[in-house]
DNA sequence: ATTATAAGTGAGTAATTACTTACTTATGTA
DNA sequence: TACATAAGTAAGTAATTACTCACTTATAAT
């Protein structure tokens, strides 16, 4: 490599190569990403990378440590939430995560270090998704409480309408699975599903389903 | 190793060793597997390995194409839909999905096999995923053309529905993320919030989110 | 019993990989 | 100007890894 040239703080230099190893793990997982192609990413040696980093984990760790999924969506959902304003609550979250957030690459590096077990994807999970609709499920259970709501179990309905969203990102980011229609028009569909959910009245007696029988799942029903 | 005593017919040990490979594959990935883990799981050398399969590529596309995550759920369905029995139908594919399926290991695979852009992995898409709500879909067309839902986009509605069920999934197998309640209490909350959405009145007028401009503020259309 | 064949292995090998060492050089500042 | 320090690198190294080779041996059919 010709002598770059060009010197530059630490600081950036770091960050620099904080952000081509992002992309890195995000395409490839942390044991399919090698340092070497980090480094020629990052248009600096493999050494620098040690200089800033004392292994490959930690500088994984660093990575996720910077990441945030939904930046600044909270906020803007609580004050829909404190106006009661159902719809827009719901419209505001969909039409983000449809609209693409989180976006691929931040998605895929969730993915995958959820998958290759990282303990800082459990600190992931709690710090951006738990609090999220744990926020969400309050405000169901708050809707429910005024009678706006059927009484439905509120932590279940969030992972339902999330669900809905965030499975959709999934098909999109990892098997291109685009659909037909517009980002509005799915995000539109979804709360209305979701609305009128909520809205309905419940079923009061489930259909038996012939034949299997079910067992309840591990007992071990720790929330999250 | 001890010469291992018995032997036993290339057929057997061919599966054994697609067997000890596939829950490493779950594991770790396929970059994350090694041929000396596979063959020590196997309980064989590593040369017999690759007796029977040309490189480590090879040997996780036999594992892929082995695999069916959700086998004679289909057919059921199918027939529960041709009784339009609406509740039965959504309520086998909940219960089934909320009761384990696909279960942990293949969840694994799938979602590895799809962040490592294996080839393969669209192949299963297609052919397990695809036709799956694609069927539902259709059927969900079919119940809006007779009357009894709501008309909203079927692909979206389907992909809703599933969005529930396999995100739901996935957050308990990745990470852990179990919910304080029942099998049954979960897919019955999946299900009633889903024929709601499909029966209830739809949506004319999608609030508008971004800024501060605010369209109609729409009351309860529906009497609770 | 002979033997062809299938089942199986130990001991490599060349390539790759995370990380180190010993070194050079630019730069701000006293 | 001098120089301490920070920025940077080339060239390793020991360990790992996918895969091969030369070889042994159990089994079943003749």
């Amino acid at each position: 490599m010709p002598p770059s040239q060009k010197r530059i703080s630490g600081q950036v230099r770091k960050a620099k190569i904080i952000r081509s190893a992002a992309s890195l793990f995000a395409e490839k997982g942390f044991s399919g990403t090698k340092t070497r192609e980090v480094a020629v990413r990052a248009g600096v040696s493999e050494a620098l990378i040690f200089k800033h980093f004392p292994s490959k984990e930690d500088l994984y760790a660093a990575i996720l440590a910077e990441e945030s999924p939904v930046a600044g969506l909270l906020p803007r959902v609580r004050k829909l939430a404190e106006q009661q304003k159902d719809v827009e609550v719901f419209s505001v979250i969909a039409q983000t995560v449809v609209g693409g957030a989180p976006d691929s690459h931040l998605m895929r590096l969730i993915l995958f270090s959820a998958l290759e077990n990282h303990e800082l994807s459990d600190m992931f999970f709690r710090n951006h998704i738990r609090v999220f609709y744990d926020f969400l499920a309050g405000y169901i259970q708050q809707r429910i409480d005024e009678g706006a709501f059927q009484p439905v179990p509120p932590l279940i309905a969030a992972r339902s309408f999330m669900g809905m969203l965030i499975y959709h990102r999934l098909l999109t980011v990892l098997f291109r699975a685009q659909l037909p229609h517009t980002t509005e028009d799915i995000s539109r569909t979804f709360v209305t599903i979701m609305m009128n959910g909520l809205k309905g009245t419940p079923l009061k007696e489930q259909a038996r389903v012939p034949g299997k029988k079910r067992k309840t799942e591990k007992g071990n029903t720790r929330k999250r």
